[in-house]
DNA sequence: CGCTTCTTTGACGAAATTCAAAGCGTGTGG
DNA sequence: CCACACGCTTTGAATTTCGTCAAAGAAGCG
């Protein structure tokens, strides 16, 4: 479980970008999401071919470390990435799960090292973009600036969700429905997924024992809110569940 | 109580920038941090000509509120700004208290609103910068660019920090150390300062019960690790402090 | 000086952790 | 194909930390 990490690209098994499908990366978020920011579609290929198609990268790699230089971001084409960091007690702190769509490594920036590592929880595909090569081309496309910047200003609007005060049962509910709202953007259902991540990792994400979230997890299926078999979830009463997060967003 | 908020300008005194002198906005942060990115002096002047300064608000006014219209960040010449949240119970959750040289209103520019509610714990200057200025000036200046994309991340960082989990001790020795190093940074003595905030905002800042930040600071009292009188704090024994708060802190 | 706001203190209670142990699934090797 | 081992999950009981409630004390302010 000691594998060098994926960055930065030593040892990557790297799928050359084709870059004359501009549709090809549409899964990349950076495609469709700059596309609205006015980024014209001539402008896009110049993206495009900054771009490196990493994967696939099986569960338990490690896509960076923390330490590791910072020199790309990544958008997740395929796959949950888990974001974690180990305290002073040894013990992990997960600060993410990262769906397709999503982009991890924004938090390298300040300080040109990983501040956390990154592994994936199953196969992953990434879009990998060179932080170097992407600032400088934003000096040229508003919209990609304008895209980076949202894209920052948004990290630390989650970052801080994380941060929030309420019990259990809110947390849980809260991050079953982020989790199906997320899923539901990119296409997937909304309602029945699954859970790739364990209850140990589940449980350090929200700060609570992973034996509090099977009880809670339990609570929820045996009060008819959800469906639990093993990893398989299904929202059975999202109206219970949304009265229930309700605390944890800001009003 | 209720009174408008000194963003964005419409009732705000405004101190008119002389434009002519580049030091006078020495503690805006932004001009050292730019200058150490590579900013040039000449360039520095553009930035400074999209500067308001505004200020002195008076304790208990608010800079932004949650939901006004996004258009400008600012940077804290003096004073502290609370920011926070009122979540759905209204009860109120303390994102940051910003001390001079740091900067508030990163986390709107996604939204395009002001996520949170910003207010002067005491009297507070300010450097007020148009965001879309900024942004256009940061296309031509390498240097301010790569600053802003810097403490868009740094901020990343900070907000992780707050999810953590640990002890009441834990979190209050990892709060009065950040304090310390921020304040230091900044000039001021990293061992003796005065706490700008009720206990109230320090127990929502840090998940604790205000009465758990007095138990709290009590105990660090006997122990003989700070001598604290009402708000006058003095760090006596920082390594212990440091030792407690290490948990705190990504290994 | 009297009000308000903030802070401290104590007693009690509740939520979640910890500890311990038993199920359950999956994959592997005999 | 089955048995076994390993990791993950569940369950129960005891403990602990912290929050809640109540009230008194202290400081600042008009």
């Amino acid at each position: 479980m000691a594998r060098p990490p994926i960055f930065p690209l030593a040892d990557a098994r790297t799928v050359a970008d084709d870059g004359d499908d501009a549709s090809f990366c549409s899964t990349c978020a950076f495609s469709s999401a700059c596309l609205a920011e006015g980024v014209g579609k001539r402008e896009l290929r110049e993206l495009h071919v900054l771009v490196d198609h990493v994967g696939p990268i099986a569960a338990g790699n490690h896509v960076f470390r923390k330490g590791d230089p910072f020199d790309a971001i990544a958008a997740v084409r395929a796959g949950t990435v888990k974001t974690y960091v180990n305290d002073a007690d040894g013990h992990e702190r997960v600060l993410g799960f990262h769906l397709p769509g999503e982009v991890i490594g924004l938090d390298g920036i300040d300080g040109e090292r990983y501040p956390c590592n990154a592994v994936a929880l199953d196969t992953v595909m990434l879009c990998r973009f060179s932080f170097q090569r992407m600032s400088s081309l934003a000096a040229r496309l508003p919209g990609l600036q304008r895209h980076l910047f949202r894209l920052l200003s948004r990290g630390i609007g989650t970052a801080v969700q994380l941060g929030n005060d309420a019990t259990a049962d809110q947390r849980m509910a809260a991050f079953l429905l982020g989790l199906s709202q997320r899923l539901a953007t990119r296409g997937f259902s909304a309602t029945r997924f699954r859970l790739t991540m364990p209850r140990t990792d589940i449980g350090s994400h929200l700060r609570l024992a992973p034996e509090t979230v099977s009880r809670v997890l339990k609570r929820f299926q045996d009060d008819g809110l959800v469906d639990i078999d093993r990893r398989e979830v299904e929202l059975l009463d999202v109206e219970a569940l949304d009265a229930l997060a309700a605390p944890v967003l800001s009003r």
